[in-house]
DNA sequence: GCGCTTATTGGACCAAAGTCCAATGGTGGG
DNA sequence: CCCACCATTGGACTTTGGTCCAATAAGCGC
């Protein structure tokens, strides 16, 4: 590991791992696992880890690792499960996967987070009032639904932009895609 | 498998499987695969039957099977890998797991296959205004790029809204995106 | 109470987009 | 050669959206 300009940490427990990782600060890193551990098994610690938002990926190492077990693992998300003995390179390999997986991860998730926080930054009328404008409805729609004058919906609607930081209907559209905010329907 | 309602069919080949395959009408379907089979093993079919559109999900099973080959078999798509002996239910399950999974893709092909089929009813230049249109810029912008006129960017507009049967720009930008059309930007 | 945020509205005005009308030139096929 | 399709443009007009200005009222914390 240290050959390969990696920064190997190990954990004496499952327990010390996650209290550790919970803490830690958001950077690129993967996680070498065995199946069989004292307490917890990996695939627990898989299970504890999905939990924790922008966790690291695992690669799973096994030495009498069974199909179904596998199965598990790689249907959870694991990068790889290699059993040993498993070739010096397919490891390495496995771990240059992972950790350029959690690099595009950290990336989503500081992008989408991003929007996030824009939107929480919306008052209720306002976010409401988006849900409207992204379903392509007309201000004068919008007003009726809401039961307000045109006028009001139009100064919502330039706050919406301002603090969603759109320049465009379009743009607004996809932060909502990316962010998973439902578009108004009635 | 008739027991349960299932309609079983078989072939005698990897190469008779595929060819039936890329004939048969779409319809919820689920492949039982062994993973050793005479000629092409089942990993290779597995690599074949990805480039069919929708091409049905793939339930594994194999006596002896490697962790390597359960690893890929998963990270390629397979909807589980069953080692004989295997529980009854269990493959019964995966075989339910694999059909819904199947027919929530041929619903996913069927949208975004109705969208496709709009883009490819537009002309080269109508494509060429969608993609600037959602990426929220004006018309008179628009019209600059493509050195014409804002008046027949306002025509092409028309019929790419018309022939998208988008109702507004909204719209317009959730069909483009759902199909994964891009837009320009410069 | 005072300041702050939020929601609401008014007026005036400009820019942008959509909608009718109609026309011209190129290109390819029957 | 004529027809269909396509890209292009013009004019006139309405609707819609955005942007300034400004004001009122309710709720909330210090």
């Amino acid at each position: 590991m240290r050959q390969a300009a990696y920064k190997p940490v190990t954990f004496s427990s499952a327990d010390h791992f996650l209290d550790a990782i919970a803490q830690a600060p958001i950077q690129p890193a993967c996680l070498l696992l065995d199946l069989h551990l004292p307490g917890m098994n990996g695939l627990e610690v898989q299970k504890h880890l999905a939990t924790i938002p922008a966790a690291c990926p695992i690669v799973f190492i096994s030495g009498n690792a069974t199909i179904p077990a596998t199965v598990q693992a790689i249907k959870n998300g694991a990068v790889t499960f290699l059993a040993k003995p498993f070739d010096h390179d397919d490891l390495l390999k496995s771990i240059e996967e992972a950790l350029e997986k959690h690099r595009a991860q950290i990336r989503e998730l500081t992008q989408t987070g991003s929007i996030h926080d824009r939107i929480t930054s919306l008052t209720e009328r306002e976010r409401e009032v988006m849900a409207w404008v992204i379903s392509g409805t007309l201000n004068k729609q919008i007003a009726a639904q809401l039961g307000i004058v045109e006028k009001t919906v139009k100064v919502h609607r330039a706050r919406v932009m301002e603090k969603m930081q759109a320049a465009s209907v379009a743009d607004l559209v996809r932060l909502c895609v990316a962010a998973g905010f439902e578009s108004a329907k009635a």
